[in-house]
DNA sequence: TTACTACTGTCACCTACTTTACAATTATGG
DNA sequence: CCATAATTGTAAAGTAGGTGACAGTAGTAA
């Protein structure tokens, strides 16, 4: 299967395509509600209502009281901090279907971050106190909740680790690998890419604009990657996955996650 | 209370003190097992062994399949991974009390890092099959674990933001203030000290061996610490607070721990 | 079309570190 | 008390990546 070069071979017609369909092979956590038995899911959804947030609205701010959880099921929202000079740091991206803004909820404590639609979004939005509810009467639902815990604290090592054994050319291929993964699209031409700027890549790895630009033209020099205005095409997935050792057995979660799990 | 003054003034007789108390005002993570109903914890205690590990001895490896968790009696443990190019990332220290291992027999997945004896130990097992059996009949379990891995994630957050927001020097405070109450122990004059080598501190952070000493002479200068052979006084541990602005929340998690939650 | 905004490319310079190297100090085991 | 190992101090040289500045390009709204 010459993926690499059939994607090549249309990038170029695909520039101008507006919107491609979103793939999602590997979560990039786990999905706790759909672990749940289905008379649980039912009464959880019962208990949630919907709610509409315009673009660029936040959700909630950091350091908020934690008073509702969400799961998202249109749009994208994504969670970030700001330093103290006003530097903004992407933590994560969510995207329709992923939960989010539970952890409060378990431990009571503040939010650890904003969370902002990036887009028009619409929300199932589950109050505290049903939570608690529900949290109280039905075990597997703390169970869950620790299945994710597990693969959130997983990953936040990876990342950590990433940012200090790492240089910033492996570290973007490994962003870049994982968005493709969960944030990645397929145009009309089933070429597969993501709709990040290089702006807000530098905010997920906490690097400047420049140094991202900088590497994603090496990267497009070696062939892993084209570049298009708003848009990076993932050419060569297999060789973006070579830049780095998996240091943290990210890749026995994927295999557990392809299983089905 | 003049406690900087004091401390100061106590520092150099105390040089030669071999070994003080322990503190723990605030645990590094919530401890599951103090949380659990009296006689669930009585029937872990029951179903558990206890094990002697020698110093330097893996009592497990990166990679490895989860057999078992513990609990630290006696000694002292770290967690670690390498590099590619062997150098050590120390993720975590544990003293008597703590409990580490859980993660993996939740989720099911290998070990993300090393846990090795650094003096020795006495550890208590509980093999993962006596863990699954309580977890599945306990719901207490799971919510307590839900605690614990809420709070390794927000400690997560926040180091993953000060490694792209701080410099050295104010990591390095904060990382002092830190250790000062997860790992300080008290000489026979009631100074607060730590026993990490400027070494160690430095793969904790991830710098070098060399910047660290740098910093730690500067900070000694401002008179907030005092430097020793293996040892470092904390004289004045509200301005190695003041060395950073609270980001993540953390301050609310000490608090609500001095309340004795 | 025009004007405007978001995104990208590419410089030259600067800073916070790392690395390498060597010396001095303190503890420890025999 | 001596030999050795562990820890610490310091300084020069090198480098990854940040900052600022400015220009070009691609979308977008009127």
């Amino acid at each position: 299967m010459n993926k690499t070069g059939a994607a090549k071979y249309h990038v170029n017609a695909a520039v101008h395509a507006t919107q491609g369909d979103p793939v999602k092979q590997i979560p990039h956590f786990h999905d706790f509600i759909a672990g749940l038995p289905a008379p649980v899911r039912d009464e959880l959804e019962r208990l949630s209502s919907v709610r509409a947030v315009d673009k660029d609205q936040a959700i909630y701010r950091q350091g908020d009281p934690a008073t509702e959880m969400y799961q998202l099921v249109k749009g994208a929202v994504k969670m970030c901090n700001y330093t103290v000079d006003g530097k903004e740091i992407v933590t994560g991206s969510f995207r329709a279907g992923d939960c989010f803004g539970e952890m409060s909820l378990i431990d009571g404590l503040p939010r650890v971050s904003h969370a902002i639609a990036v887009e028009p979004v619409t929300l199932r939005v589950l109050s505290a106190a049903h939570f608690n509810e529900l949290y109280r009467k039905y075990p597997e639902i703390s169970q869950q909740l620790n299945l994710m815990l597990c693969r959130r604290v997983r990953l936040l090592y990876a990342l950590s680790e990433e940012a200090s054994s790492l240089n910033l050319h492996q570290r973007l291929a490994r962003a870049l690998h994982r968005l493709s993964c969960s944030h990645g699209f397929r145009d009309q031409h089933d070429a597969l890419y993501i709709g990040t700027s290089h702006e807000e890549l530098g905010k997920m790895l906490g690097a400047s604009r420049q140094s991202i630009s900088k590497e994603l033209k090496l990267l497009e020099g070696e062939g892993v990657i084209a570049l298009r205005y708003g848009k990076i095409y993932i050419l060569d997935v297999p060789s973006l996955n070579d830049k780095y050792e998996d240091l943290m057995g990210m890749e026995q979660i994927s295999a557990v996650y392809d299983d089905g799990m």
